[in-house]
DNA sequence: GGCCTTATACTTACTTTGAGCATAAATGAG
DNA sequence: CTCATTTATGCTCAAAGTAAGTATAAGGCC
């Protein structure tokens, strides 16, 4: 059996969350993939003679695939389900996918690669366009997601499913007297291809470059869906872990800081209380220098505390996210 | 090559948290296997023609070998590292194995298995007795490992390994300003491992024994590795999600329900401020009944209010875990 | 200088938390 | 029967933390 190994890799490049892909060599599989279908993860087969760890797997299939050497990594998840990959055959062979979250500093902000097996950033937003609420609720989610999820609860066999369909939902979209809860990405996303909503699950393909421009773009096999994982990992990690400072430069303003948290939390922070927090929980420490790019009042520029780990339990950015619908 | 799936199934009986063990059939392995290492979770290999997913591989797995039906499932973690499993081969196969939390109701309170195949529960502080901060630190951890750590830091060759071997310590074990920190469970039995000072890293057995009495029993493979996973995660879940009623009867006093978190969790709650908590955040709902089995005063019973995960994104027993020194 | 922008300090009302006191309702010993 | 003991449960109080502002500072640009 062949376990694949896969990283989304993620950066941030000013207030824009970008996530490494690369476009596979053509020939190996079907030539004429439709649209959208062509970008994937960095990834290769585990090789248990030659890596002595899997994360030590991954480290070398990124290396080879992009040039680059992963400091933070992170097991996310292991996916084993049959046919997640939309491609899969009937009785054919089953790949099984560890997927691994990757924090890097520098990203260039080149745009998704032209050329077969070129490493690019995208925006990860491009693949979830419904995770960012950062300028209010994505206007997408009430004119397609709603309708779309309403007619799959409808589609439902017996009363019973109907219902658990429903509350599924709500749970996930925060539609009924719930809230829209950030770390829930694959929640969603699996609600979302279950209902045929997005191009991965769309058999039909006539329809597919509809859905295709409506729920995001796809990513070939099942990596979307381990973005997904890392998204809602990232998110909730950010809260009582400081791996907010795994994709900052050595030296930033708050603002700076803020808008790195907001972006990956697709979300909005109150400015000063956030400040209140990161300086009261330690996180921060002022070098004493200023930036003045800031285009008002010069900032202070900070730098991560790392002492902060030895003094409390569980150190992160623990700032409400704002969302407004 | 092989993908084996395990589960350390948690479950309570009392106030003693208990995880199901067997003691697989004898004359696969080495026959005359050392003190200890006969017991281990329930696990199988997964099939990929035979199973669906690989939670449902899981499922019959545990089904065949223990007549249990799974309720709660949760996927913890992929171990692939060479030579987890101290009796690895140089160039023999490598198993790779994905590591699975799940949650029963009933624990017969049958003590850990005589007969080969034959399923039983075992106190999960037997395997990781410096775990247990209910009444105060365990003296083992400054009489044992404290100093058997300590060893291990000196042993190290450069003064910057040195250095780091310190810092990972005080980080885990809360040695030097910091906290114990309930959930760091994995972090801990690792350095003991890399450390020589539990029984499945000791090379040479006959030193074994001894390790064997100082730190917790030790199970085959690397189940214990497996559990110390399940234990942190679990510690971890408790406070965001009720994964707490998974264990409980359906009905249960309030200090029941707060013995069950003590019991997992390692260390005290303040009773009163425990019982604000759950009814402040709508976890438990009156059932009129009361149980008369107290000792004191009759207690009323409470059920679960599943209505909760509706209404807070992280619903959970956010009671700080006291631990004393 | 006046006006834009962003930075940062401080206020205020409110909520949550940690700790403990006080009372209630059972049991069992004498 | 009374009282000591045990557990349950209600309540207070101070300290800390939080959400949402207002106010002021310090740059650039016209």
């Amino acid at each position: 059996m062949v376990i694949e190994l896969a990283a989304a890799i993620v950066g941030l490049a000013d207030e824009a969350p970008k996530i490494l892909l690369l476009r596979p060599a053509e020939g190996k599989g079907e030539a004429g993939q439709p649209l959208g279908l062509r970008l994937g993860l960095p990834c290769g087969p585990f090789d248990p003679a030659g890596h002595r760890t899997l994360e030590e797997g991954l480290r070398t299939w990124v290396r080879e695939q992009t040039d680059l050497h992963l400091g933070y990594v992170e097991q996310l998840y292991t996916f084993g389900d049959r046919f997640r990959d939309p491609t899969e055959r009937v009785g054919g062979p089953r790949p099984v996918s560890v997927g691994y979250l990757a924090l890097v500093r520098q990203t260039a902000a080149k745009n998704a690669g032209r050329n077969p097996g070129e490493a690019a950033w995208g925006d990860w937003y491009r693949y979830f366009p419904w995770e960012d609420w950062r300028d209010g609720a994505p206007p997408m989610l009430d004119a397609v997601m709603a309708p779309g999820l309403d007619h799959w609860i409808q589609d439902a066999g017996d009363k019973a499913e109907r219902q658990r369909r429903r509350e599924r939902v709500n749970l996930a979209f925060g539609f009924g007297a719930g809230a829209w809860d950030n770390e829930r990405v694959l929640d969603r996303y699996e609600l979302l291809y279950e209902a045929g909503l997005v191009f991965e699950a769309a058999f039909d393909r006539s329809q597919a470059a509809d859905a295709q421009i409506k729920s995001g773009a796809a990513l070939i096999k099942d990596h979307r869906r381990i973005l997904a994982t890392a998204m809602g990992r990232l998110r909730a990690k950010i809260k009582y872990r400081p791996v907010i400072f795994e994709v900052m430069a050595p030296t930033f303003t708050l603002l700076q800081l803020q808008r790195a948290v907001e972006a990956l939390s697709g979300g909005r922070l109150h400015k000063q209380n956030f400040r209140r927090l990161v300086a009261h929980e330690g996180l921060v420490e002022p070098t004493g220098q200023v930036s003045s790019a800031t285009g008002g009042r010069p900032a202070e520029l900070f730098r991560f505390r790392r002492e902060v780990v030895h003094e409390r339990p569980a150190p992160g950015v623990r700032a409400p996210v704002k969302v407004r619908r």
